[in-house]
DNA sequence: ATCCATATTGACTATTCAGTCGATTTGAGC
DNA sequence: GCTCAAATCGACTGAATAGTCAATATGGAT
């Protein structure tokens, strides 16, 4: 593994148990095992290594999701299955999920931030047809994604406490059908 | 004012602004008109100040729902009541929830301080009734809860973005119905 | 008037931490 | 085996910043 993705790793890790504020860059470096100045090297301030490893987190999830969606789905299915990756990913990963949760609700976030995901614009676009087609309630479409993304991560977090229920598929997909009758008409 | 009200009220706007990590203590004490020690007299810590300005905004939410509910009201209009009442005064109050947000989300926050709150265990018993009336679906009632306030959320910064629908009574219940279809049966 | 606990001040400190920098190493291309 | 840019090191710095403390003020009770 090159030092770059060392550090993001470890970043990652120390970021989910002690937020960025309480992990020191310095701290960083060690853990992972290379000097000071390399960081520092690779990540110029300390907010580009918040936002990049922010970045490489959704990406991760965005292609873990694409892998998942097929051909031939309904509209219903489709985003059964966004919701569905998305929930598992976060399960599978739980040190991304904590801290994307602290990144999204610091003032590094902001709703440039946020559209360019392509995870979102992924659901976007579906959730822009279920609109359309008078299936979904009628609201702004970014706000619809919001709603979904809200009971994702509150989702996750109940799973997390709940660990017997984390290979449960019918008891998700119960909870995904609380999502669904929010957006649905 | 008292200087502890100065310093809380100095501290809510300060934090909301800058976030509690991006805000020195001797900044809040500055603005607040009062001398650095005093700050320190009455909050000992840093943690405790941030624990108490989250505790005092938690009060006042649940005083002002107290206000607002009656007796004679369905289940239906009891979770209307109080979810209206958390909108509203989040909406009246962006400094508080901007606050809130952060504090919900950061290390500070865990299942005991969720649980101390009286708006948390108000929701809560409204929430237990419904699941044992089988009106809502059947679910851990504390995740229920947070179902709830993970939709209040959203629709308070959804209604923060789109000032014009911020007085629209017809739109907030048309809102209120999305949380309401997600934990109905 | 005196007492005393509590309120209040603001200068001070000890530490922490993001970021710098000059020196050294590495390795690919020629 | 030379060259040069990129990688790597780690000691260092300058600015913050949470929290301390000794001194003084205040005001209510006796």
């Amino acid at each position: 593994m090159s030092k770059r993705e060392l550090l993001m790793k470890t970043a990652r890790r120390l970021f989910a148990e002690n937020g960025f504020y309480g992990t020191p860059t310095a701290l960083v470096a060690k853990e992972a095992g290379v000097s000071n100045g390399i960081l520092f090297h690779y990540f110029p301030t300390k907010e580009i290594l918040v936002s990049s490893l922010y970045q490489d987190i959704k990406d991760r999830i965005f292609n873990y999701a694409m892998t998942q969606i097929y051909n031939g789905a309904t509209l219903k299915e489709s985003i059964y299955t966004l919701w569905l990756a998305s929930v598992e990913w976060n399960l599978e990963h739980p040190e991304d999920f904590e801290f994307m949760l602290q990144f999204e609700n610091s003032p590094y976030y902001n709703e440039d931030v946020e559209r360019s995901q392509r995870y979102v614009q992924m659901n976007l676009e579906l959730i822009e047809q279920g609109i359309d087609q008078a299936v979904f309630k009628h609201f702004n479409p970014l706000f619809v994604v919001r709603i979904l993304t809200s009971l994702v991560e509150t989702t996750v977090k109940h799973l997390n406490k709940n660990q017997n229920l984390i290979d449960d598929f019918e008891y998700k997909s119960r909870l995904f059908e609380m999502a669904w009758d929010a957006i649905k008409k």
